[in-house]
DNA sequence: GTGAAAGCGCTAACAT
DNA sequence: ATGTTAGCGCTTTCAC
């Protein structure tokens, strides 16, 4: 143990000023004559003093820090995701605090706990927020973003908005371009029923298939894992008719597939079948890569950290819903269109 | 905006018991009657108290809240060590600051902040960090806990301790594998010169290589990133005696190595060439697999949770350094012992 | 521009 | 077991 940290109140004494005098010099934009800084910020660095921002946080009764929730980061563009926006947030001078809130665990006492560390705004990454939490946070006052989901109440409430991709767009887009390919019978793999992101892919794709006049896709769900995602594969490649084009509705589940069409079923990926992902996350590129619909990470990430800043001005956002832009990045996982 | 948050005064207030009794109530282990908690308990439940962990914090000298320090999250292992250690934390009882350092970036600015939050301790996953840093948390008495990575600080502290992989046995198990599997040539990519746990898997590697008569590796550096580790690939697989074996320092760079082995050169891995890792991390599971000397990051994660309470508690840990076991993963990028 | 003084919400002796 | 009383370290009116 060592000793306590220099306070304030010793910084003042040295540099025989107030303790208000200390404040403002370590406040941004607070008048301080030169002169008194410069007493001010010799005695500082004589005695090594290092403001304590938790007593600034209780003061100024606002913490700086943004809760970030994850359910895990298993998936490459979740980590993705979440790295863009610590760096988004703390370029705007903001912490943030982690919760990783597990699958199935209780995700609301997690929550509840981040809600006591006062912070500023709560950002839910891929995450499906109980209405339970929801309503806390708007009765509290705490503004929620939500980052690739979104919920009902996403633009009811002007404190509770969304950053999400082109998904149906996406779903369209891929739905083209397995056509396009030559495909003729298609599987579609989803997250999970209730997540919006899953659904609209689906939405789309769907609607993408039959402008063309092609089926309906088989339909599994993955759970967003891959684990969940290799059962779903191995149920679609066991079809009678076995479909030859696959469309996940992320990429982590799309690599499982690759896997499972590979490894347990022979299949040459982009020749035999061709497999399409949603996300176009770093893990996209490995081997001869797999096709995927974009969602640009660090463009979210700072359209997130725009409107926390405009949130926490007290701004009203314009709108609740942000949807960035994406586009078909093909690579070896699909066959490329008809020669 | 919403009115005030109820405070710990209001509800005692309310209840007719004294602030204190409050307080107690909320401290787990502090003496209070059934009655007063009762009367507490509901009159908190009647006005929605919910207690302020930032004053709680001010006032016991102590955040429950660590530090995490990452330089980035593109390789999966990270990701997958992060996550292990959120939750190994919250588990017992502790919150989260992360913070991303990025490559280059000021990483020291970045911790100073964090440490300016009172954290408890300080976690670097895969960091290296600066000296200036080390001792400046020394000096202010914050813990601080490395893992995957080590300073020369640790150990001469009993306040710095690193949780780390097999590494050099691991480099041996390797040079093992490949010699069995009759590899007669071999290459190596380096993370970064000055990070510990590459110089170690090397060393191992060249040991066990030598062991078996077998001649040192080429050795290219990789920067732990995949840019970095698919030049370094090109390089090595231009060289005139192209070597039928590579080793890297962790499984991210070997993803890259893969991916230029198979894209740009044409190469069967696991038949033409054995490309083997280190991490075990999630993404070796992807396609046909590769092949790796892991690192149980869920054990390094509760060792380090383990060792973070010791610290709390004042204990003085045994020892400086924490070696967790790791084994051989076999998967298809290297080919198999002779047949 | 500067200082005095009253908090921010909670905890921790100490006394009862 | 409970209440009283000082703080924890900083910010912020409000006079000057």
């Amino acid at each position: 143990m060592t000793r306590r940290s220099p306070t304030l109140n010793e910084v003042a004494r040295l540099a025989g000023v107030s303790p208000s005098a200390v404040s403002r010099t370590f406040t941004v934009g607070a008048s301080v004559a030169d002169k008194t800084r410069a007493k001010v910020l010799q005695a500082a660095e004589l005695i090594g003093y290092r403001p304590n921002l938790l007593a600034r946080s209780l003061s100024r009764q606002r913490s700086g820090t943004v809760g970030i929730a994850v359910t895990r980061l298993e998936n490459s563009f979740n980590s993705l995701l979440l790295e863009e926006l610590a760096t988004a947030l703390q370029r705007v001078g903001l912490g943030c605090r982690l919760i990783v809130t597990g699958d199935r665990d209780a995700v609301d006492v997690r929550i509840e706990e981040v809600l006591q560390h006062q912070i500023d705004v709560l950002v839910l990454c891929a995450v499906n927020l109980s209405s339970r939490i929801e309503e806390e946070c708007a009765a509290i006052g705490v503004p929620v973003v939500m980052v690739n989901r979104i919920t009902p109440g996403v633009g009811r409430s002007a404190r509770a908005i969304a950053i999400v991709g082109s998904n149906e767009e996406g779903g369209r887009v891929v739905a083209d371009h397995l056509a396009e390919a030559g495909h003729r019978s298609f599987a579609f793999i989803a997250g999970s029923a209730d997540a919006s992101n899953s659904r609209e892919r689906e939405a789309g794709f769907i609607a993408g298939l039959a402008k063309s006049g092609l089926p309906a896709p088989i339909v599994e769900t993955g759970h967003y894992t891959f684990n969940g995602a290799m059962d779903a594969t191995r149920t679609i490649l066991n079809t009678v008719n076995r479909p030859d084009a696959l469309f996940c509705a992320n990429d982590h589940m799309a690599l499982a597939a690759i896997t499972v069409a590979q490894t347990e079923f022979g299949l040459s990926v982009g020749k035999d079948i061709s497999i399409v992902g949603f996300d176009d996350s770093p893990a996209a590129r490995f081997g001869a890569g797999l096709t995927s619909f974009s969602q640009p990470a660090s463009l979210m990430a700072e359209e997130a950290a725009r409107n926390i800043i405009a949130l926490l001005g007290g701004n009203r956002t314009e709108d609740g819903l942000f949807v960035v832009p994406g586009s078909l990045k093909i690579r070896g996982s699909s066959r490329p269109a008809n020669p």
